[in-house]
DNA sequence: GACCAGGCACATC
DNA sequence: GATGTGCATGGT
């Protein structure tokens, strides 16, 4: 019987060998990528992409330009081309919730590391997830992917993704919360940012190719590596 | 038209 | 403490 570690490895093999190398986050900065994480929450990339490109081509992608763009929102709701922010994030969906979640981590942001990620990367682990969670709008998952893939911290980002896939190989119970479900990554790999950074990307693409709730599991590289009790219905 | 997508906060029981 | 609900767009 492997040890977790080996099937924790083995299954990382095989996404690599089915997948190869992901690249991520997919964002041209740091700062593109806290924003993401927020705007991403509940919601399809490709949604998320539009949007930071309207922040792009608004040439918001800055700190405290974008502040103060979220601080003079919103714009007059109806038919007006406001280029508020409301209007340039609205693709990414749930844009009144996250324009003000947007506000709340710019904020702290600003007033913690005054927007700077080369300072921010400079205060620990330790101390930078509970910061950040204290943030309103900045959940565990958020706090983690700004963690691995903005400030390049060794902490292994978990989602809808990784629950699904891991629970149906009976590798993490069905009951698992989120500090569970990283515990088990964290627990039993080498503490690696760029090993967290691909294992999370390539469950991210094994769920959205292949583990959807509902349509049986074709093809998945994982099948020889199921548990036989488990009817893959993936 | 229904379902889903890289969550989170808040109300209610 | 657990469960339910609102938030909202766009692709399949």
């Amino acid at each position: 019987m492997p040890s977790l570690t080996n099937k924790l490895q083995q299954i990382y093999e095989t996404l690599y060998r089915a997948f190869g190398p992901q690249h991520w986050w997919p964002g041209d900065s740091p700062f593109e990528v806290m924003v993401g994480a927020i705007l991403t929450q509940n919601t399809n990339w490709a949604n998320v992409e539009k949007a930071i490109a309207n922040l792009k081509g608004a040439d918001l992608l800055d700190p405290a330009r974008l502040y103060q763009a979220c601080e003079n929102s919103p714009p007059p709701k109806g038919e007006g081309q406001g280029e508020g922010v409301l209007s340039l994030i609205r693709p990414a969906g749930y844009f009144n919730i996250k324009a003000k979640r947007l506000r709340n981590f710019l904020k702290f942001f600003i007033d913690e590391f005054g927007g700077d990620v080369t300072l921010m990367k400079k205060a620990p682990l330790e101390t930078l997830r509970p910061m950040l969670l204290g943030v309103n709008g900045i959940g565990p998952e958020t706090a983690d992917s700004i963690l691995l893939y903005a400030l390049d911290k060794p902490i292994f980002v978990c989602d809808a993704y990784t629950y699904r896939i891991f629970t149906r190989h009976g590798i993490a119970g069905e009951d698992a919360d989120y500090h569970q479900l990283q515990s088990i990554f964290m627990d039993n790999l080498p503490n690696d940012p760029k090993l967290f950074n691909e294992y999370h990307a390539l469950i991210v693409r094994l769920g959205k190719d292949l583990c959807r709730p509902k349509p049986r599991c074709e093809g998945c590289p994982l099948e020889s590596q199921l548990p036989q009790s488990n009817n893959y219905q993936l």
